[in-house]
DNA sequence: TCTGGGGTCCTAGGACCC
DNA sequence: TCTGGGGTCCTAGGACCC
């Protein structure tokens, strides 16, 4: 780095929220204002996000919450995850930003890189975003600035850590990240940098972000790749990627579940799986090239098995009978008798638009069945999923609600119970919030 | 008793072809 | 005796992200 290079103007926002789901518990819910919340994950099995306070009482993201002990967990407050309830919150903060920048990339659910090249004032712009969040949704945020979108990610890092625990942060929540001030940032906490890399740079020295930019750029690409030799290039303040604001054709779709206990049978589960990643796959107009489908064993028993196969569609399907067919045939061909499953997937792969399939003289798609998929489609959409389907296979997505009854005992092989799942009072007019 | 779910990209090595 | 080498495709595994 020369020494008198200027500090560039930011190029790029991310405005993330702070531990979101568990604050989006607490829009609806202000009895968890101030408490240690905590929420769970599939089957309430493990901590998937923590309140500041829950972090303080010494938990980790990814505990199992039966190993944590009695005393600490008498004092936090458990929610089951409800998706439904994150995605709308998400919707709404995006729309927030969508009317402030002029460009907005929806990163993930609780992150939005927002474009603020040539604007005036980016750090009073974000400082109103983040109090519009606040205010209109009850959502905090912390922002970070940079000229990439690494440096960014920084600044949110260190937005968050200085902000910590600071009623009414305010101007401590956006900080601005530059080449020069990222010695406080450890090298763990760079985006792109996960714990394996980590162990290995720490062992070389490296510490901080800073520590990384100065590596020499063809030790780091040599020694760890093109990837992480990208995000040192960026922590530089050399930007290698621009804003992507079409979201690009997914790959793959998975489903998968760990199961509520050891199952004999996974079929109906597998079978459960397939029908809403075929749901999600043509909501997003694409078909299916190829199927996987695989089943674990129970590590935690010393079963730690895997097993999966694979099967080529002669036309890229988007039936979600032909789907439940190919998964049968594989299944069957998987399974053993004395095994128990405790994990089973389906994924849909070699995924291409419905409108960029070739036929050709022997293989073609079946228009009538294809029609039928449509039809199905919109009465689930209008009367919700698993109102109507093929065979086996009745499902609400996150399991059963609090205190719903379960009707055949096949179902509760598998599904796992949620004891604490909040309403979802943005999604659902039944379970809309009641103002006493 | 109870141990998350859904993605992407890169790399190395083997198979195969000419 | 001499026993190529480069391109491409596929897959498994590793690393990362939220």
């Amino acid at each position: 780095m020369s020494e008198s290079a200027p500090i560039q103007p930011p190029r790029f926002g991310l405005i993330d929220a702070n531990a979101f789901y568990c604050s989006a518990e607490r829009v609806f819910d202000p009895s968890l204002r101030c408490k240690p919340t905590v929420v769970l994950g599939n089957g309430d099995g493990c901590c998937i996000a923590l309140s500041p306070e829950a972090k303080a009482l010494g938990l980790k993201i990814g505990t199992p919450i039966f190993q944590v002990p009695d005393e600490i967990r008498k004092q936090v407050q458990v929610r089951s995850a409800n998706f439904a309830l994150y995605g709308d919150i998400s919707a709404r903060i995006y729309e927030i930003l969508a009317a402030l920048f002029p460009q907005v990339e929806r990163y993930s659910i609780d992150e939005n890189f927002v474009d603020v090249e040539g604007l005036p004032d980016p750090v009073a712009l974000c400082l109103e975003a983040r109090e519009r969040i606040l205010r209109w949704v009850g959502i905090p945020c912390c922002v970070g600035l940079g000229s990439t979108r690494v440096l960014s990610k920084a600044g949110n890092k260190i937005a968050k850590t200085r902000s910590k625990r600071v009623v009414n942060a305010g101007a401590l929540a956006v900080f601005h990240a530059t080449p020069e001030n990222i010695d406080q940032l450890e090298v763990e906490d760079v985006w792109g940098v996960g714990r394996r890399f980590a162990e290995r740079l720490g062992r070389e020295g490296v510490r901080t972000a800073a520590d990384l930019a100065r590596l020499p750029a063809d030790h780091v690409r040599a020694r760890y790749g093109v990837v992480l030799a990208r995000t040192q290039t960026e922590l530089r303040g050399i930007p290698c990627g621009d804003l992507e604001l079409e979201e690009p054709d997914r790959k793959e779709i998975v489903v998968s579940r760990t199961f509520g206990r050891d199952v004999v049978d996974p079929m109906d589960a597998l079978a459960t799986f397939a029908t809403v990643a075929c749901e999600k796959m043509r909501g997003r107009d694409l078909t299916a090239g190829a199927l996987w489908v695989w089943l674990d064993g129970n590590p935690f028993k010393g079963q730690g098995f895997h097993v999966s196969r694979a099967v080529p569609f002669p036309f890229p399907t988007r039936d979600t009978g032909e789907v439940l067919r190919a998964v049968r045939f594989l299944a069957k061909a998987m399974m053993r008798k004395g095994h128990h499953y405790k994990r089973g997937g389906v994924g849909l792969t070699d995924l291409v638009r419905t409108d960029h399939r070739h036929a050709d003289l022997f293989f073609g798609p079946d228009e009538r069945k294809e029609r039928g998929m449509d039809v199905l489609d919109k009465i689930n959409a209008k009367y919700g999923r698993g109102t109507m389907g093929l065979g086996a296979s009745g499902w609400r997505v996150g399991g059963a609600q609090p205190g719903e009854r379960r009707v055949g005992s096949k179902d509760a092989q598998w599904r796992p119970t949620l004891k604490a799942l909040s309403p979802s009072y943005t999604t659902r007019w039944d379970q809309l919030l009641r103002v006493q």
